[in-house]
RNA sequence: GGUUGCGUAGCUCAGCUGGAUAGAGCACCUGCCUUCUAAGCAGGCGGUCACAGGUUCGAAUCCUGUCGCAAUCACCA
């Protein structure tokens, strides 16, 4: 039983035997540093049910039982109303070899009745290569998967990809027309770069007709419909849908060059995907859905034809769900794939949509219509909102080329991670090949954990002129413990089995197995709030205590065997839990650095 | 205008299911490498928790309003 259920229930029954009171919630938390004791209980709530007496009465009371009927609390002292109990070493370290050759303490195993939870990230579009933007996308997305994962759930990581419409389309002409036959071989350029490069192209184009039209006169407004390069774009998006022989063929190989270069940017991150749902596969479906809602009365079908819900009632507004020539529109899809996804993976008992604040609204509006049409898994639908990472001089825009490249921003944070490893230089013995996976394990780790030790919500300013932190509260800080705990381990010639029982406590040795038994909740926490960020700052705080700790006592420099053992076994846990930890967020940890 | 999110130290962020004197990192200042890896440790400086009310024994945390920033409110995706 966990510390706090057992001192839950002493409490009760102490407050029950001494005045015959039953509460039934007692408040406890971690004692604050500067107190003595473990754990606090508040005393305050007890007092609006025990009348006659005070906080300093009450909390000494209290304390006085537990500490004669309670084997794990050893002292107590009441401050104002707080009643702190200093819990027994053997408690400690009880727990310790308990969990010291678990390296699952922390993540129950999973319900095989239960239902799994289908997450979805990275829905890149086949026009131009993967940014910073989608860089944050895919860690949280990827991060909170394992988190579910962890947490106890069956989960499948899936993406959609946007490989039809207009935008394709665009990339697709430009290169007919202004390219010159080129490939990714020929011209030793990445596929999704190639194409994103002629998407860039397109719109220098529209642009210049727009200008031209203007200046004959046209309106803005209208020149921007009526500019000829457009209008071809839409003529071969038509083409698309009738399915021309030639188009298919271009729209073919361009998106197999996009798919490799995005393979291999995916490759670099460290993640992968168990299902991926292609557009041009599941644009159409939906729209038998619109017939059984009609029927439900869920949607409602406009004098023109065009079908809508009325969602008014639930302080939305009234949305489109089919237009009035029959076509569907965004959200028909996503209501059509939902439900698609269901039928392919019959254990998926919710799904996670990790999709950037702008579309909060889609998603309120999604999940609500599903509800509405009466399917259960409904209830579990989840957007993973997440704010924008905006640069100093605002929006990226792939058009306008003011994006920071997934790819060119990786290999910055590896050069980073080489120099300053190389100005360090502790890496006698290793080989090349061994140094460059090293620097790049630093140098993801550094832009991994940048990014994910914020909340989701908030937005992210970028600044590509500021470097990202390898000091101090940094992805590098926190490999760096792990790599201490291992060095140590190397160089512990002994037998690491036996448990150890009679040692007393140094104190930071108390607060770190503390710290190691709260990962337990810290994984169900993160897990109910989809929120990496609570794991990244748990980590932090993990390997702050153990340099702390790492600084004050010497290992193995200690005399005592007994001891010497415990804090090796003590440091081999906390790397490991450390390692644990980053892995939830996609964070390689080294051995060296 | 409606809706949603955010606003905490000079900067980047924790803390938010109410609890003790609001915590880290960066920057700035002081010490510490002949002893397990100094990408480190110990300490100092730095706060009207946007503002105003309210609830409570107790509010950064909950409620209301105001201000600021962002997103959104298409027969686009």
């Amino acid at each position: 039983m966990a510390l706090s259920n057992i001192l839950t229930f002493q409490i009760i029954k102490a407050v029950e035997a001494l005045y015959g009171v039953t509460v039934e919630k007692v408040e406890i938390q971690a004692t604050r540093k500067e107190f003595e004791g473990d754990v606090t209980m508040v005393i305050f709530p007890l007092l609006k049910v025990i009348k006659g007496t005070n906080p300093a009465e009450l909390g000494s009371k209290i304390g006085e039982y537990l500490v004669e009927n309670t084997a794990e609390v050893e002292k107590f002292n009441v401050v104002g109303g707080f009643l702190n109990l200093v819990i027994a070493d053997a408690y400690y370290i009880n727990y310790f070899n308990g969990i010291k050759n678990d390296d699952k303490f922390a993540f129950p195993a999973h319900d095989p009745n239960g239902k799994a939870v289908m997450v979805e990230y990275a829905s890149p579009n086949t026009n131009k290569p993967l940014h910073l933007g989608h860089v944050r996308n895919v860690l949280l997305g990827f991060s909170v998967a394992n988190i579910i994962e962890a947490a106890g759930k069956k989960v499948y990581k899936t993406q959609v990809i946007n490989d039809r419409g207009i935008h394709i389309c665009k990339s697709m002409l430009a290169y007919e027309k202004f390219g010159h036959g080129e490939t990714p071989d020929s011209d030793n350029i990445k596929g999704d770069k190639l194409a994103g490069n002629y998407y860039v192209e397109f719109d220098k184009h529209y642009k210049n007709e727009i200008n031209e039209l203007v200046a004959s006169g046209m309106t803005e407004e209208e020149a921007k419909k009526k500019a000829p390069i457009l209008l071809e774009a839409q003529e071969m998006l038509r083409k698309w849908e009738a399915g021309d022989a030639e188009v298919m063929a271009l729209w073919n190989k361009m998106n197999g060059w996009v798919y490799k270069g995005f393979e291999e940017t995916y490759a670099n991150i460290g993640v992968s995907f168990d299902q991926n749902y292609y557009e041009s596969n599941t644009y159409l479906l939906g729209k038998d859905v619109v017939a059984d809602g009609l029927a439900k009365g869920v949607f409602e079908r406009d004098p023109d034809g065009s079908v809508w819900i009325d969602l008014t009632s639930d302080g939305l507004d009234r949305k489109i769900v089919l237009r009035s020539d029959g076509t569907s529109v965004y959200i028909t899809q996503d209501i059509g794939t939902a439900i698609q996804r269901v039928k392919d993976f019959s254990d998926v008992g919710g799904m996670v949509y990790t999709v950037g604040n702008e579309q909060d609204y889609h998603f309120k509006v999604l999940f609500l219509i599903l509800k509405k049409l009466g399917y259960d898994w409904a209830q579990n639908l989840y957007h993973l909102s997440y704010g924008m990472v905006d640069l100093p001089s605002g929006k990226m825009k792939s058009r306008e080329g003011t994006v920071v490249d997934a790819d060119d921003l990786m290999a910055e944070m590896t050069a980073t991670a080489k120099s300053i490893s190389e100005e360090l230089g502790k890496l006698e013995g290793y080989s090349d090949e061994e140094k460059a996976k090293l620097y790049e394990t630093i140098g993801l780790g550094a832009l991994k954990y940048q990014m994910l030790r914020v909340d989701p919500k908030k937005r992210i300013l970028f600044d590509p002129n500021e470097s990202i932190d390898f000091n101090g509260d940094s992805g590098p800080f926190i490999q760096m413990s792990y790599v201490r705990t291992r060095a140590i381990l190397r160089k512990a010639d002994f037998d690491l089995a036996k448990d150890v029982t009679d040692v007393e406590l140094h104190a930071k040795e108390k607060d770190l197995i503390k710290q190691m038994e709260l990962f337990v909740t810290i994984v169900q926490t993160a897990a109910h709030s989809y929120s990496p960020a609570i794991i990244a700052n748990y980590a932090y705080d993990l390997a702050k205590e153990f340099s702390s700790y790492y600084q004050v006592v010497s290992i193995l420099g200690e005399e005592d065997m007994n001891i010497k053992l415990f804090r090796v076994q003590l440091s081999k846990k906390v790397g490991e839990t450390i390692k644990a930890a980053f892995g939830l967020l996609g964070i390689d940890m080294p051995e060296r650095m």
